[in-house]
DNA sequence: CATTTATTCACCTTTGCCGTAAAAATCGTC
DNA sequence: GACGATTTTTACGGCAAAGGTGAATAAATG
């Protein structure tokens, strides 16, 4: 989270994609989840990065599984989370809320 | 916006206060605008840092007030979201909105 | 051992944040 | 009616963390 408390905007999606993946939430299929999602190209990197931010901060946590009996299926990181994380999300959508109250962005102009 | 398009969460916060403050815009009041719906404590400085990357990208337009006559009303530095600035914000929220989309996030209990 | 899937590494730029200094205005007092 | 004190507003310098990329590495299978 930005200094203290609060997510930035990569964390905010790539929780969203944790969340998003359910039971097969690991590096390649979170990244694909957030590029189709947010229609932009990340480099699968910044995920990991963002992943092991957010797991230092306790707000997902990871096991190992095991390897798929497909060429290269070697054994992945699976990603949940956790509670702490779910609150952290709740605090920061809350935050966007209550700065958007009342506002309109457009409608109007494109 | 981080890299290339995109706005960071207080960038997307500044902005948001330069709309609510209207036509009196200007750094003080932005500040106390995020200060009091965001429920956090920001420093000024990190206002008027983010106010002019925006500025720079063309997200807000800066104009010059006049001194108000009260003691210490100097000049103030007047802000307003650009069309270029409502477009990147309704983007950002709608990126969010489709990452978010058909998710619980365990309902807005605080 | 070549290929495929998945993760990590090295390195860089931009954000976000703070504390404090500087600037620009008025007020009090003489 | 000027001068310094005071107040409001803005600018500056520096630092840690976030965000980003491209390529290297690791671990599976055929």
């Amino acid at each position: 989270m930005a200094r203290g408390e609060h997510l930035g905007e990569f964390e905010l999606i790539v929780l969203a994609a944790v969340l998003r993946a359910g039971s097969d939430a690991y590096g390649v299929v979170i990244h694909r989840e957030i590029e189709e999602r947010t229609r932009r190209r990340v480099a699968i990197g910044s995920v990991y990065k963002a992943l092991e931010r957010l797991r230092r901060k306790g707000l997902v946590e990871r096991r190992l599984g095991d390897p798929t009996p497909v060429r290269g299926g070697r054994a992945k990181q699976l990603f949940e989370v956790t509670r702490a994380g779910r609150r952290a999300m709740r605090r920061t959508v809350e935050t966007f809320d209550r700065m958007f109250e009342g506002l309109e962005l457009g409608l109007d102009s494109a």
